[in-house]
DNA sequence: TATATATTTAATAGAGTTATTAATTGAATG
DNA sequence: CATTCAATTAATAACTCTATTAAATATATA
C-alpha cells in the first residue's frame, strides 16, 4: 500500500516475497498472498517474475549466495593464531546464522523437498571454498603435527560448527516453548550457547 | 493395491500416509495421493480420518512420542560410570535419530509453520524427562565437584548432543550432493561423525 | 499534444484440493 | 436367505491457486 513512490513494486513484491516464503516455505506462500500483503494486484507478481518459481528462485539464489559468502568471508585473519582464528570463525557463523535464523530451514526443507535446485548452484558452490579451505587445512595440519592439537580433519571442523550453530536456531522455537521461555531467556540461552560452542569446540581439540 | 487382505485399509492408508508425509511434509501431501498409492479410493482416507488435519496428527503424535521416549529410554545403565552412561546417551539418540532420519525434518517445519500444534503435546513431554534429569544432573554435578569434569548444565549436554546428531542428517543431502558423495561414501561420513560426536563432547568436557 | 511503451488491473480458464453425500458392494448374523 | 452394518466408491460442491489475456491507466518520448 502506497509503497509505490518510495521503492519500485517489483523490489516490494521481492521483498515480501522474501519475508514470506522465509516464514511460511515456498508450499505455503501463494501469489495471492503476497500480492495482498504489497497491496497490489496479484497479477502484477505475475508480470514481473511470470511464475512462482520464478520468484522463489530468484531470491532463493540470491540470499543462498549471501549466507554462503558470509561464511567464507574469512580475510583478515592474517596475523590470529589458528585456535583464534577457528574461535572468530565459529562467532562469526554464529552472528550471520542468528541475523539470518530462518534461512537455514528454507534451504534444507527446499532441497529436501525439491532436490533440481541443488544443481543449479552445485558448482557455483564448489567453486568458492576451496581457496581458502587449503589455507585453513595447511594450518590445521600443522598444529595436528605440533602436537598441539588432536588429529581431526578440517571437514569435521567446519561440521561440528555449522551442525551447533544451525541447530540452535531450528530447535530454539520448539524448545523453549516445551520448556516455556519467555524472550529474554531464550535470548539467554542463546548468548550462553554463542560462548558454549566456542568452549566446547576448542576444548574438545586438545590432544 | 490388493493388501487388503494382508492388514486393514485403516492400516494400510496409516502406513502410506506416513511415508508420505515423512518424505514431503504436509502441505505437498495430499489426500489424493495418499488414496492413489494406497489403491483406494480417496473418500476413503476421509471416512477413516475424516480430515487431512486429523490424518497428519494421528501419525505426528505417534511419532513425535515414539521419538521423545525412545531418546529418554535409558533404564539399566546402573552400573556405569557418568562418562560411559554418556556415550551410550549419545550413540543410542544418534542410532534412534538415524533410523527415523526425516522425523526430526517434518518436526521442525510442522512445528514452525502450524504452532498450534504445540500446545497440544506440550504437557505431554514435559513430564517425561524430569525424573531421568534429575538422576543424571545429580551425577553431573558429582563429576564436576569431584574436579572430573569442566563446570556444564546438563541442559548443555543435552543440546550438543541432540545438534549434533539431528543436523548431520539435516545437512546430509545438501552437503552429499554439493561436494558429491555416492552413498557409501555418505555412509562412511556417518559412521565416521557417530565416533567423532563421542569424541568431541567427551573431549569437551576435559576441565 | 499525440503516440508509443510500461505498468497495473479485472476477469477468468483450468487444474488441483478437501470434504461431503448418496449409492453400491461386501460381510456377518440371526 | 434376508437383513443389517461396515467398507468402498462415484460424483460433485466449494474452494484456492497459478497463470494468462485483454483492457485500462500511467509515463515517457518525439
Amino acid at each position: 500500500m502506497d509503497i509505490k513512490n518510495e521503492q519500485s513494486m517489483e523490489q516490494a513484491i521481492l521483498e515480501t516475497a522474501e519475508r514470506i516464503f522465509l516464514e511460511k516455505g515456498f508450499a505455503l506462500t501463494s501469489t495471492t498472498e503476497i500480492a495482498r500483503e504489497v497491496g497490489c494486484n496479484q497479477a502484477l507478481v505475475h508480470y514481473y517474475f511470470r511464475t512462482k518459481d520464478n520468484l522463489f528462485n530468484t531470491i532463493f539464489e540470491q540470499k543462498f549466495k549471501m549466507f554462503f559468502e558470509l561464511v567464507f568471508n574469512l580475510e583478515k585473519l592474517e596475523e590470529l593464531s589458528f585456535l583464534d582464528k577457528l574461535k572468530h570463525i565459529i562467532e562469526s557463523h554464529f552472528d550471520m546464522v542468528r541475523s539470518n535464523s530462518k534461512l537455514p530451514l528454507l534451504i534444507i526443507t527446499e532441497f529436501s523437498r525439491r532436490p533440481e535446485q541443488l544443481n543449479i548452484l552445485k558448482e557455483k558452490l564448489q567453486a568458492i571454498p576451496e581457496r581458502l579451505f587449503e589455507k585453513l587445512n595447511a594450518e590445521l595440519d600443522a598444529e595436528i603435527v605440533a602436537g598441539r592439537i588432536r588429529p581431526i580433519s578440517l571437514m569435521d571442523l567446519i561440521m561440528t560448527t555449522v551442525s551447533l550453530n544451525i541447530s540452535l536456531f531450528l530447535l530454539m522455537p520448539i524448545a523453549g516453548e516445551i520448556i516455556s521461555l519467555n524472550e529474554i531467556q531464550r535470548q539467554f540461552v542463546v548468548e550462553h550457547r554463542r560462548e558454549e560452542h566456542v568452549t566446547l569446540i576448542l576444548n574438545s581439540l586438545r590432544p
